[in-house]
DNA sequence: ATAATTTTTTAAAACGATTTAAAAGCCTGC
DNA sequence: GCAGGCTTTTAAATCGTTTTAAAAAATTAT
């Protein structure tokens, strides 16, 4: 096992008798240098098994090609998708991909930025945890860390965003349940400290009031974002004063696990009670769930996103951008209405 | 909005009056440099705002403090968590995550690979696509790579390995419906070229054979490791001559798979046909689905893997380790034992 | 041939840290 | 006041590229 110390430029340049701006300048296709030089170069390059040294690149140019991409639960199947998704765009231009999972952390969200900076990271594509606040952010844009916001947009922040139109989805879900004739609607889940909780909230809220239902305080129930959670609150809601008839979850993964809880409890739901959720993760469409939900582009939030920090490591100086995608009603068996049509 | 340009250990030392050397040490908490000045170094740091620049760094020390986190499918639940496990346990040590999604593809792998070294890192915890060999996996630690396997082990590759006890993991789970009185038990799914796959179909044949049963290639259908996949075929496995009255799914996604299309065909799991996972993922627990499964210990192999990786980076030259961790059968509805028993 | 262009190549200064041997300070105790 | 032994600090080389202005070579025009 021989001990051959790293190959450089240098090296290939004193091989070929020619200058280590040549072979630089051959690497990176430049015009500079003539075709059959480039050609001599490159298979030189394959012949000894030199490896390219980014880091001493990016020391000059100042460009990593690495860009961080921080969630605070990708377990959650929603941001699963949009990480994957994102992953897979960032590759296809040949970005790597520096994973954060936050888990709400503020903390461990600005170890992660700094260390994106030590790093020399080109960017960024950030879920924010709860609580970010503008202050936290602005320094990236200055740090010259271009950042597009996912899913949750920060007031104030004016960054590039992207995301769903989360009221309007809430509207939807809500709406469907008035429609089929309930009244006592009960919503689950939602950290409120975070823009697009409210937002869900918001749109909940604005279809009772548009149907001339009052909105009680008392069906409104806070619980973490996942199903075991959800489970767990479940007979709570149940036993209150007249109870509801219908429950929005906040997610899916909520909805999920009310849907779980009925079961266990005997109930049987759209049955006896309705559901709906939101996100359409793969597991709300199986056959035992059939939760009644609204789509989101989970996969396209993860590309746009990567396309919109592009756009901007093109041009830094262009206004920022924003794309709310549409959701839709996904109407399943959770929900009843299969029952009542 | 001043462009202003990046602050240097050199700016630092010259506000100081010292030189970079010192400040450098003391960034470093070398012992080298006095208490004092160190205060000094770190608040003038902090008082200008100054961010460490790794890449520079890095050059010389050659150590990136960035790991490689490569599975094929980080949207299958299993690999979520290990990859989440994996990260947490790298952060905390300071570490940074490059992750890859290699779809099963050699050639994305392979372009990781290479990115990888290109960026500097440290190591890698690779999850090998299908289909790798032992030729591509050796340069890695030639070329400095250090890798831990994970999941799926290589064939003669001889290096740091965690994993399952597959084999074990399919015997418990075949042998459980054996003993429930099952005789054709059908085997869906799993792509066989990969290590972990050949294993847990060997359990399966291993149970049936331990037990007197046939081995009936007619029982063993092959899919994509997804629920779409197991639920598009299962039709096709009920209709063969003398069809299985048990199913082991190569997974939990695609157990879940067979649930729901069953179902769909008005069937009842674990009454009319028995029906068994393995991974113990998050939704073969709820009340819906109640899916029989093995359990295996997804973050304890994540959080082993950086572990490994640790070990590996500290001592170099150390003999390859391996960790199998033990699994165990969790019994719910969908093998009919509630009703049996 | 020579001059005028155009195309290629190169030298050398970056980039922003680390590292080591040697120099400089600072204490002892005699 | 100084030899000897600590503790701190520093100068300078180094890591492996990029980049630019200028030199060299090749091509074309005259």
């Amino acid at each position: 096992m021989v001990q051959k110390k790293n190959l450089t430029l240098k090296d290939i340049a004193k091989e070929l008798g020619v200058s280590t701006a040549t072979v630089s300048l051959a690497i990176n296709n430049s015009s500079l240098v003539a075709e059959k030089t480039r050609l001599l170069v490159l298979s030189k390059i394959k012949e000894v098994g030199y490896v390219y040294n980014r880091r001493a690149a990016s020391l000059i140019t100042g460009k990593s090609g690495m860009v961080g991409l921080a969630v605070h639960d990708f377990t959650n199947p929603y941001f699963t998708e949009v990480c994957a998704s994102a992953e897979k765009t960032l590759a296809q231009e040949g970005r790597m991909s520096l994973l954060c999972n936050s888990h709400e952390s503020l903390p461990l969200q600005e170890r992660f930025i700094n260390a994106l900076i030590e790093h020399n990271s080109d960017g960024l594509l950030l879920c924010p945890v709860v609580g970010t606040e503008v202050e936290q952010l602005q320094p990236l844009l200055t740090r010259g860390l271009p950042t597009v916001l996912v899913t949750r947009d920060v007031d104030g922040a004016n960054m590039d965003f992207v995301g769903n139109d989360e009221r309007f989805s809430f509207h939807l879900a809500t709406r469907h349940l008035i429609n089929l004739g309930h009244k006592r609607i009960a919503f689950i889940g939602g950290a409120l400290d975070a823009k697009a909780a409210r937002d869900r909230r918001s749109g909940y809220v604005d279809a009772l009031k548009l149907n001339g239902l009052p909105v009680d305080e008392r069906l409104l129930f806070d619980c973490d974002n996942h199903s075991e959670a959800a489970e767990k609150i479940l007979p709570e809601v149940l036993s209150i004063e007249s109870p509801p008839t219908a429950i929005v979850g906040f997610s899916d993964l909520i909805a999920l696990g009310v849907l779980s809880a009925l079961i266990a409890l005997g109930l049987e739901p759209g049955k006896d009670i309705a559901v709906v959720g939101c996100d359409n993760i793969a597991e709300s469409s199986r056959h035992y769930s059939q939760l009644t939900t609204v789509n989101v582009q989970k996969s396209q939030i993860g590309q746009m996103a990567a396309s919109f920090l592009f756009q901007r490591l093109q041009n830094p100086h262009m206004p920022p951008q924003r794309k709310i995608f549409e959701s839709e009603l996904i109407v399943r068996r959770s929900c009843g209405a299969y029952r009542v049509s």
